[in-house]
DNA sequence: GACTGTGAACGGTTTCACAGCG
DNA sequence: CGCTGTGAAACCGTTCACAGTC
């Protein structure tokens, strides 16, 4: 099973330059990232932790401790500068580099996906659109004509794409996802609404607006408020160590 | 916090009614969902914990765990009936009854959305989809037409709408959620790239394609894969849309 | 004095190991 | 015996409270 729990010396102590950051921090340190842009365009270039954190929807010892884990960029007694502390952030996130982004599917997500110019957040490009449907391939959208999927590792090849979104029905997303993998491509974020397997080494992550109805669903049915503030908590690390597997076989 | 007394013995299974699922147990039992239809599909009417834990990416004691929270519904040394199992999955969901989505922005992402055929899950019904330009008030988008943002109070009511999903822009998200849940929804699934406030009481979900990439360059950077198991993880959740459940190649 | 940085307490989640039942 | 159900242990993440610094 585990076996790259090995982290030999207790990892107790979060080495401040050392390595590793907790997920749940990961993905805090993109909000914190969101709020600092945010502030540095309204001209803001100082923010106390409490006012970052409020921006944030996180409390303020959750915000200074995930910042500690980065090192120490604040100053005592006055808070963070703004410019400073979203450049350190940037570092962390790997967000230095510029990432080209193949969309993988160009049905009506696929499309939306392309066309949606900011793509989140620079430092994103994305660089080809790809279908099977030999009906819309060629077809442009954005600034992307559609490539055939058949050709998937030749694009991936021509266009050094370093990461995939996969917008695909679950019925193929396994077989295009191994695909993608081969390719060489070690990110991947899948839109399909199934468990995908990949080898260790390649990060996949998954974003299924069914799940998020039926948590939805369920808060209603029980008349619950889950989370009041943007952050509801819906953790899910699954670190699933078993590489092999049988896959599943019907 | 006033607390839970919870009888802790043994016996009486823990009230499937009265009980609050732990966050991370509800958003597994969604994938369980997901696999046991898809077992379903395949004509297989039995599983094991571990067959099923394998399907859907976790441990077999997680599995377990998660299940017993809801009752006794496995038979030792035998397994689960799929469909009695799916039964209870679907009760414990709310999924019982239907709820009807209002999808607030039509841009991009919100037509792309609507035009979802399936939707995600069987149980969510797309009742309405609305937008300020007049440019597209009124177009037809799958079964729907375009309201007019505007009359946003009347149109949840006409339709009962219970559930909105927000696909706007950051500046406006805000204020328009402010009006959704002015007018009386409780269950709110946001796609704008924003910390939204909501009053107690109502549940609010967010899915953020920007975070799920910076997260991925995270990864990517330091050359470490974190979860081979698609999953959502933390605070920051999803988006998502594909084709048909069907056999669609996309 | 104000606010950051952090050890320590706390609460939730996963894993383990085995008891209980078909 | 096989497999589910479950206390107990191990683990992880958040909150608290205060020490440290400007």
């Amino acid at each position: 099973m585990a076996g790259r729990s090995q982290s030999g010396s207790r990892g107790a102590a979060p080495a401040p330059d050392g390595k590793q950051l907790p997920p749940a921090v990961v993905s805090r340190l993109t909000v914190y990232l969101r709020a600092l842009n945010s502030f540095l365009a309204d001209g803001v270039d100082r923010v106390s932790s409490d006012a970052l954190a409020e921006a944030s929807g996180v409390s303020s010892a959750t915000l200074r401790k995930d910042l500690s884990q980065l090192g120490s960029y604040g100053t005592r007694g006055v808070g963070y500068e703004v410019e400073n502390l979203r450049q350190h952030l940037s570092v962390a996130l790997g967000l230095t580099r510029d990432w080209r982004v193949a969309i993988v599917g160009a049905g009506n997500l696929g499309r939306a996906l392309a066309r949606y110019g900011g793509f989140g957040t620079r430092g994103f490009d994305v660089v080809a659109l790809l279908d099977t449907d030999p009906q819309i391939i060629g077809n442009e959208i954005g600034w992307l004509r559609i490539s055939d999927a058949a050709n998937l590792e030749a694009v991936f090849q021509r266009t050094r794409a370093n990461m995939a979104v996969l917008a695909l029905p679950a019925s193929v997303a396994q077989a295009v996802c191994d695909r993608v993998v081969a390719a060489g491509v070690r990110s991947i974020l899948s839109f399909a609404p199934t468990i995908l397997q990949v080898p260790p080494g390649v990060t996949l992550r998954k974003v299924d607006m069914a799940t998020e109805l039926q948590i939805l669903a369920y808060h209603a049915q029980r008349g619950e408020a889950g989370g009041e503030t943007g952050a509801s908590s819906d953790p899910d690390p699954t670190y699933d160590a078993a590489p092999h597997s049988g896959g599943q076989p019907a």
